[in-house]
DNA sequence: CATGAAACAACCAATATTGAACCAATTATT
DNA sequence: AATAATTGGTTCAATATTGGTTGTTTCATG
């Protein structure tokens, strides 16, 4: 127990979620027994069973009778995993699955908020063409935004993750390479022109810009690889 | 109170917040007891009461009476918010996303090992037609094994996370109406012509399928609701 | 002196914890 | 195959803990 807490069963719980998170007990791994927890935390074991109810209904935890009580938390270091696994452009062609789409919901579901929020984005990304470290946070912000556009919440989150292993990918290290100031410049044209399909509603259009985005990052990587 | 020396409620209020903001205490733990934060405050519970009301009204903690005062203050994590706000029709259209690019990718790459773990799971898929639940789950294993297919560690995990929410989401709960012996049977014999069309490298005839594929759960989506 | 914050104290009602015994399902042992 | 050991599930009553409440006292401040 941590020092200056008191037991109950609410931090117990509390105490072995963390374990779980931290990784102490790994997915699908049998928990301690509870006549064993009680006595780890000093306590009764109604009190552990109290907070293995918790944490069950959280769905941390799943129990089986005269088996035991095993970890159905499922970690995020698979995404770590997968990202590392992941070229930049291996992340390209997922981009082209997800991205498209994302244009295509946005241009449906944008309202009038979410295009002057997308203008305000697109606004700060045109202003950060001196410094690619300020450029590539304002792109992520820009994309963000358009993620936001489609009203979709799980769209919103894949866009999130996907992004996250942009940042860790191995694209971070050409980035400098690639983005000189003509080219933050030229793919800015290309972030207005989405920007203005989208608030005109112009899917087609808005479709053929991301492709060509999309495209452009593609080469763009190739050829720094050179 | 003379300016520059400490005490009082709202300083008590001032260390706790902080403690709270700083994880020292995480969200759902419940804090020591009125009395004892007291003496280790060295002032009456009456001040330490004030402290904690003043916490509870800007709602960081609620206190229960027999029970202790609990954190309520949430750090947010929220992928799983992200899988309850988003409803079936809304993952439909993620998946719109994902599928045709994972089929695509699939087609490109695959080898002849991923083609064969294909077939064991298309074959398991064809003996399931008796019970929704089982065909489920097959059906969940089978497009697990298309995305594999890709080679691309990004797209399983993609592919991973979109299918953990279909588990969480309303499907769920109007599956049983939606698959009839007769209706897994359809499904099947898309999920044969799919194989195939991988199997013979036939984009076009992929793509085709998927998209049919897609089409038809979002109908029997909207069919199920009346 | 009047005021208000704080300390101290006693009690109430709600809740939690404990300890025990026993049940039911699973797993290990013989 | 039979048996024993292990493990989670359940119930109950006694006890301890805890926030809520009320009242009095102390003391620095204006």
């Amino acid at each position: 127990m941590r020092p200056g807490t008191i037991g109950g069963a609410a931090n117990i719980a509390v105490e072995l979620r963390q374990a779980i998170l931290l990784g102490d007990f790994l997915h699908g791994e049998k928990l301690p027994p509870e006549r064993a927890l009680a006595e780890t935390f000093g306590s009764s074991r109604n009190t552990v069973r109290e907070a293995l109810r918790l944490l069950e209904e959280d769905g941390m935890v799943a129990r089986r009778i005269g088996s035991g009580t095993y970890v159905t938390f499922k970690n995020d270091s698979d995404r770590d995993e997968a990202a590392e696994a992941t070229s930049p452009l291996e992340l390209i062609d997922v981009r082209a699955g997800v991205e498209p789409q994302m244009v295509r919901l946005a241009v449906q579901n944008a309202g009038n908020r979410d295009i002057n929020r997308l203008e305000v984005a697109l606004l700060r990304l045109e202003r950060s063409t001196d410094d690619y470290r300020r450029f590539s946070r304002a792109d992520e912000a820009f994309h963000l935004c358009l993620a936001e556009c489609t009203r979709n919440p799980m769209m919103v989150w894949l866009y999130r993750q996907v992004n996250e292993v942009r940042g860790n990918a191995l694209w971070y290290g050409v980035r400098g390479k690639i983005l000189t100031t003509a080219r933050m410049e030229e793919y800015n044209t290309e972030h207005r022109a989405l920007y203005e399909a989208v608030r005109t509603r112009n899917m087609e259009r808005a479709l053929s810009i991301i492709g060509v985005h999309l495209e452009q990052a593609k080469s763009d990587l190739l050829g720094a690889v050179d």
